[in-house]
RNA sequence: GGCCCGGUGGUCAAGCGGUCAAGACACCGCCCUUUCACGGCGGUAACACGAGUUCGAUUCUCGUCCGGGUCACCA
């Protein structure tokens, strides 16, 4: 009879504390009644994934709408993905996109909270603790199988539905209590494996927050808990951790579907009450008429990062992944046009159960409408603060003159139907380029319909009457005025009706002075645009002019 | 390959046995209009396929096909 506990003496000589003493150090929350408690738990590579940043999200507003708590963890127990300080660009991730977390990582080097520590290396007396316990229990044991032997079961089962350490091929489930202790007197590395009780003609059903009852085998599998440096692998850490920290709800990718019945052995064994998953669909994108998902390799735009170089505001990327993660999110917002986010009632139950296509078309859209809704203030802050990190020569000519720039970004800005041309930030460059000297090139090219001698004909003229203190009533009837002497019609219908009679209409007349001042066809209301130019748009006019001469 | 999950317009999606099958984005047209936007009005466009259950299937069942996931000492 093999004695168990003898051999988990040996094996966890250095694990002082026992599971109980955890059990004890971390109590239940005294939440109230239907209070969530979620997390995200992302490895420290270095890079936010956007489908990371939507779980998160997802995780945050399940916490906040029931009042519980949102925690921020960090998974390194793989060395080999680690990259130094992979923590920061997370956190300035997530941070960047108002997905702060209640509890948890705050920093490379801190924390806060009473579940910690956070950091999964920083945990791993306790996950031994709980090794020990499983082991002691029987419920665990060493495995001296080598990486090659390893190899030859997969190779011996190419053949077998069901893959894995199991049954006849798990070699060290059986092995003696003496050749546990040779083998330890010998320094054999080993890992510790689960000693399943599953039996694949069992099934188990669970049920998913967001997929409902999902019918599986049950696992049979005896799989890693502890590697061989003694650290734990996802699965045990997750069920040990999720359990401490008393999360109530895991919201993650469903790519981890299929190890849920495995998670579900381990609370078992463990003691543990199960937690409640939710299982989300990844973000896809489209490729050659197939879908995939989003991929750091291949997409600049799955990195959390590219929102943020690209100047989109918080509050649009917000609501863009409301509007995939819960459907009815549209139809809040129209009935609350104003409403905080943190209003809407947001339902897990409610999201889409297949991969969304990842929409930027859409996610413009969204923009425009949250830009369009702020104050020229509110762009002018949240455009310098953009600027001054990514673009600083638009920065620096930004603050040369505050009043000018939010003039500018004022324009059409300031009445119930706003503008809604600027997605993002680094939009703005181009957008306010003919305001300022250092970023402008003239470009004199006219639209076919219009002649170069009647463009010199109207400004020629329009420069001795045009006045920049002029109100807009007074501004558009000259321009009018302009019409009637230049051959050209200042009424667009009378235009319509009787096109030979005229060169062109008001339209065009003023694509005329509009390219003269702009060197663009289209723009902003042109009478703010020449106030805010001032005297440089008579220059401008005059240049043009020039250009279209003889 | 085994096991899971999914399949409504180009995209995101309502729907939950009887609907002229919502809405949003995109696209097209018209109106408004000094350009462009905005706004208003209108339009094109969908239930993967085949059986079954039913008086009646987008909705329920089964099969097929297609897409995705997973089968590590990675998470």
């Amino acid at each position: 009879m093999t004695d168990c506990k003898k051999i988990a003496d040996l094996i966890f000589k250095d694990v002082e504390k026992t599971a109980g003493y955890y059990e004890n150090k971390y109590p239940p929350r005294g939440l109230k009644e239907g209070a969530r408690v979620t997390r995200f738990a992302p490895s420290p590579t270095g890079y936010l994934h956007f489908g990371g940043l939507y779980a998160a999200f997802a995780s945050k507003l399940t916490a906040q709408s029931t009042g519980g708590v949102f925690m921020l963890r960090i998974e390194d127990t793989d060395k080999k993905r680690e990259i130094d300080d992979g923590v920061s660009a997370i956190i300035k991730g997530l941070s960047a996109f108002g997905v702060t977390a209640d509890e948890g990582v705050t920093g490379s080097d801190s924390e806060t909270g009473s579940y910690g520590p956070y950091v999964q290396s920083r945990r791993r007396d306790i996950y031994r603790a709980f090794a020990r316990k499983l082991m002691e229990e029987g419920k665990a044991y060493p495995c001296f199988c080598t990486p090659q032997e390893l190899e030859e079961i997969r190779a011996q089962q190419e053949n077998e539905d069901i893959k894995g350490y199991y049954g006849r091929y798990a070699r060290c489930r059986c092995l003696s209590d003496s050749e546990i202790e040779e083998k330890i007197k010998n320094c054999e590395p080993f890992t510790v494996r689960l000693r399943s009780t599953g039996d694949i003609n069992r099934k188990i059903t669970f049920d998913d927050m967001i997929k409902g009852k999902i019918e599986m085998s049950e696992n049979v599998n005896d799989v890693v808990i502890l590697k061989t440096d003694g650290i734990p692998t996802y699965h045990f850490a997750h069920a040990v951790d999720d359990h401490l920290m008393r999360t109530t709800h895991v919201i993650r990718g469903d790519e981890w579907i299929a190890s849920v019945p495995l998670h579900l052995e381990l609370f078992r064994a463990l003691g543990f009450k199960p937690v409640k998953y939710a299982h989300i669909a990844p973000i896809m994108k489209e490729e050659n008429g197939g879908k995939r998902k989003l991929s750091k390799r291949k997409d600049p735009e799955a990195n959390v990062s590219y929102y943020t170089e690209k100047g989109y505001p918080e509050e649009s990327v917000k609501e863009y992944m409301l509007t995939i993660l819960n459907s009815n999110f549209e139809d809040w917002r129209r009935a609350n046009k104003t409403a905080d986010i943190s209003a809407f009632p947001f339902n897990l139950k409610k999201m889409s159960l297949s991969g969304a296509l990842f929409d930027m078309v859409k996610l413009n859209d969204v923009s425009k409408n949250v830009i369009s809704l702020m104050t020229a203030q509110k762009v002018y802050s949240l455009l310098s603060e953009w600027a001054k990190e990514y673009d600083r020569e638009l920065y620096s000519l930004l603050s040369q003159n505050p009043e000018k720039a939010q003039a500018i970004l004022n324009i059409d800005r300031d009445n119930p139907k706003p503008r809604k041309d600027i997605a993002c930030w680094s939009e703005i460059r181009d957008y306010v380029s003919y305001f300022y000297g250092e970023l402008y090139s003239p470009d004199y090219s006219l639209p076919e319909n219009i002649n170069r001698a009647d463009a010199y004909e109207i400004l020629s003229k329009y420069k001795n009457i045009y006045k920049a203190e002029d109100t807009k009533e007074e501004w558009f009837a000259k321009i009018k005025e302009l019409c009637s002497d230049c051959g050209f019609t200042p009424n667009v219908k009378e235009y319509k009706q009787n096109p030979g009679s005229f060169k062109g209409h008001v339209g065009d007349v003023s694509t005329v002075i509009r390219v003269a001042v702009t060197s663009r066809t289209n723009t902003p209301d042109l009478y703010y645009i020449m106030r805010i130019l001032g005297d440089e748009a008579l220059r401008r006019i005059e240049r043009a002019a020039e250009s279209y001469k003889g």
